[in-house]
DNA sequence: AGCACGCCGACT
DNA sequence: GTCGGCGTGCTC
């Protein structure tokens, strides 16, 4: 009798598949990848092993237990692949994923395979000078500059044709003729960041709080929090220096890597080299090359968005969550998990610390914090003896704009005053485009997209208007798609578009820049606003959330909001939690130890708390705040909750599966179903949805209780229902 | 996810 | 009479 393995399969199925070891062969180890005849193909997969791990939660959660099947029916494995392992740590990572999320285990491995990855890099053919090098031979102006270009070292075809100006027939000629022979440019290794290299000099304040975390061992969260400009990072870089020393790899998720140019420089200042960088939209040799490097040891230090999560790592010692607040940690298609949170599960596995980083920590890592759960480091003070900026509130009721016009006379008089003094100015508006929706005059038809419950946004530079959800997009019409009036489309409301017009009338001296993601195509084009922005080149940015992030501008001294109430409305649970994150981090672009920065809200209602705390200063006390209003009705981080999402291509269809969701919503003590309603979204990308919520205490798991719903609801046919567990948008 | 099987419309 | 639509079901 030959044994049976499991072998997780990267496909949808409940759990893994049971294989045979053919005779005579050993049995691969778990975390070995495998080819296996899967119906009539070939597939990859990892040897996989059940039944040990359930992790926190019971053993009938995880899916490795489920369905042993008969030993006839048993197929061999094809081959084992020569590829590296996936560490334990990863597989249970892997399982507890899955069963957190009621995700299929598969899926969850597909993204740890990312078999682009797996494979290795092909060779990378390059070209060095003959050696040794013919001097006889007679050189034409061209091969003469090839030659030049390859003195510093070898180069690819295309690296040397735009070295050297030649075209690539030059080079291959010159490669038959001998002069040139063909190298292997196979990416060196990376080079080790060094965690003795001298970096820069910290305060007493960061030196204290980098030494306690330097002293952790074993699992244990840290949130480390620092008002803007503290340098949390330097405090951190020393967590990730003592688990260098210890010989370990560390980890650092950052929410925007493709936004992090100055956060690779300060790396760079600390360590003396850059990190390896993974993120979605590597290509596909970086990606092979940062994964196998991962996997084998020579990358010690990664820096990546949330799927980094996922990297072989086989000595990780440390992980580190910037900004933990962001939520871009949140993957909300395909596998929806947190980011932050799954890092947290992914050090308890390992048994390594984790540091949620943040100036804004969120209310869940603060109610962790209250509950001894979390410990807390504080950094009070700016680095340099810079000062906090003045904030205020401009009360839109009182100083309106004209009509018409988006900006108040008194935002309008303090840009003019800060530019006058050769100052820059910000004007902040988190939303793209001309204007959010276009109205027409005679009849009041407002144009909608056709595939979601959205309005479509006027891009006057495009002559378009997109929806922001679906991506569609039209020319704007002449004449109103309702009653057919000309001239009669008017649109309303502002985006960054429409404030730069205004500014570039009431300041056209000023030189404009404006920042938003439609506006910055391509990887560095942000690191090049910023660079403009630091180098003077620019006096007033318009600029959407883009340039809320962690950017350091020295000569910012005044921010204008030009709507502190966009965000506040809406029945979002963190509506306000998030506006007042996000407008604290804007504020902080404001003002270093050069001079001192001023924000200014404008508001309709600044009365509002969030308004109040932000003038204030008060974050803490805004936190508390909301805490107490969440904390009695168990709403997270008191309570769980999970949103079930039901969409079909049929309205009918949409709402017979929700009907029949509501009838077999779970019951009991601490237990609660909200809805079904029609989705914020009721229409998105075409698919009709409709929404139900779960509440639960604390110390009662959602999952067993969605698996039971979902077995007996038995939704099939044409309606999908999807599961979002501790769902932090609510479209 | 693939890839089959399976039962109803317009084509050589 | 066949090619082909994608609905349902299975893959260790």
């Amino acid at each position: 009798m030959s044994d049976r393995i499991p072998v997780l399969l990267p496909y949808p199925f409940e759990g893994p598949f049971d294989y045979a070891v053919p005779l005579g062969a050993v049995a691969p180890p778990p975390g070995t990848l495998v080819q296996v005849p899967l119906g009539r193909r070939e597939v990859l997969g990892i040897v996989w092993s059940r039944g040990q791990d359930s992790g926190p939660w019971p053993a009938e959660l995880t899916t490795a237990g489920a369905r042993p099947v008969s030993h006839n029916r048993l197929r061999p494995i094809s081959a084992v692949i020569d590829a590296p392992p996936m560490p334990d740590d990863l597989r249970r990572f892997v399982d507890w994923l899955a069963a957190y999320t009621l995700t299929p285990p598969g899926l969850v491995m597909a993204m740890a395979m990312r078999t682009n990855a797996i494979t290795p890099p092909p060779p990378l053919a390059g070209w060095a000078l003959a050696e040794p090098w013919p001097e006889t031979t007679r050189l034409t102006a061209q091969r003469a500059r090839v030659r030049e270009a390859l003195a510093a070292g070898p180069l690819t075809t295309r690296g040397l044709a735009e070295a050297a100006g030649v075209g690539d027939g030059v080079i291959r000629g010159m490669g038959q003729a001998g002069l040139l022979r063909a190298v292997d440019l196979s990416t060196p290794a990376f080079t080790a960041p060094d965690p003795d290299h001298p970096g820069p000099v910290l305060s007493s304040e960061q030196r204290a709080a980098a030494d306690e975390l330097r002293a952790v061992r074993g699992f244990g969260v840290t949130l480390l929090e620092g008002v803007t400009g503290s340098g949390k990072t330097e405090v951190y870089f020393e967590a990730i220096a003592e688990a260098l020393r210890q010989g370990r790899q560390a980890l650092v998720l950052l929410p925007e890597i493709a936004l992090s140019a100055q956060w690779l420089e300060r790396f760079r200042q600390r360590f003396g080299v850059a990190p390896t960088v993974w993120h979605s939209d590597l290509g596909s040799r970086r990606r092979r090359i940062a994964w196998r490097a991962v996997a084998d040891g020579s990358a010690r230090v990664v820096v990546g968005a949330r799927s980094a999560l996922f990297l072989p790592f086989g000595e990780l010692g440390l992980i580190v969550v910037d900004e933990e607040h962001e939520t871009a940690f949140k993957q909300e298609e395909g596998v929806t998990y947190h980011a932050r949170d799954m890092a947290v599960v992914r050090a308890r596995l390992a048994d390594i610390p984790i540091v949620l980083a943040s100036a804004t920590p969120s209310l869940e890592t603060r109610a962790n914090v209250e509950a001894g759960r979390y410990r807390h480091l504080r950094l009070a003070r700016r680095h340099g003896g810079a000062t906090l900026p003045e904030v205020a509130a401009i009360d839109m009721r009182a100083h309106p704009p004209e009509r018409g016009a988006f900006l108040s006379p008194v935002l309008v008089d303090a840009v003019r005053e800060h530019l006058g003094r050769g100052e820059q100015a910000l004007l902040f508006l988190n939303r793209r485009g001309y204007a959010p929706l276009t109205l027409c005059r005679t009849c009041g038809h407002r144009i909608e997209c056709p595939n979601c419950t959205a309005w479509l946004v006027e891009h006057r530079a495009r002559a378009r208007l997109a929806c922001h959800h679906c991506g569609y997009s039209a020319p704007i019409p002449e004449l109103c798609p309702s009653c057919g009036a000309a001239h009669s489309l008017t649109p309303i409301g502002p985006g960054v578009e429409r404030i730069t017009d205004e500014a570039a009338a009431l300041f056209p001296q000023a030189r404009r820049l404006v920042m938003a993601s439609d506006t910055l195509v391509g990887p560095d084009a942000a690191a090049r606003a910023a660079g403009a922005i630091a180098a003077r080149e620019v006096d007033l940015v318009i600029g959407t959330q883009i340039v809320a992030k962690g950017w350091h501008f020295p000569h910012l001294t005044l921010v204008g909001v030009v709507d502190a109430d966009l965000g506040l409305s809406g029945g979002d649970l963190r509506a306000a939690e998030r506006t007042v994150q996000l407008l604290h981090q804007v504020a902080g672009r404001a003002g270093r130890a050069e001079a001192p920065g001023r924000v200014l809200l404008q508001s309709w209602m600044p009365e509002h708390p969030a308004t109040v705390a932000l003038v204030a200063g008060d974050l803490d006390g805004f936190m508390a705040r909301e805490a107490a209003q969440r904390r009695p009705g168990h709403w997270p981080p008191y309570g769980r909750l999970a949103a079930l999402i039901v969409s079909a291509d049929a309205a009918t269809d949409a709402d017979a599966a929700a009907r029949r969701l509501g009838q077999t919503a779970p019951k009991g003590d601490g237990i609660e179903v909200l809805g079904p309603a029609p989705a914020p979204l009721a229409l998105l990308r075409g698919r009709h949805r409709r929404r139900l919520l779960l509440r639960t205490r604390r110390d009662i798991a959602v999952q067993p209780i969605l698996r039971a719903w979902l077995a007996e609801a038995a939704i099939r046919g044409a309606a999908r229902v999807d599961i979002d567990v501790d769902p932090v948008s609510f479209l």
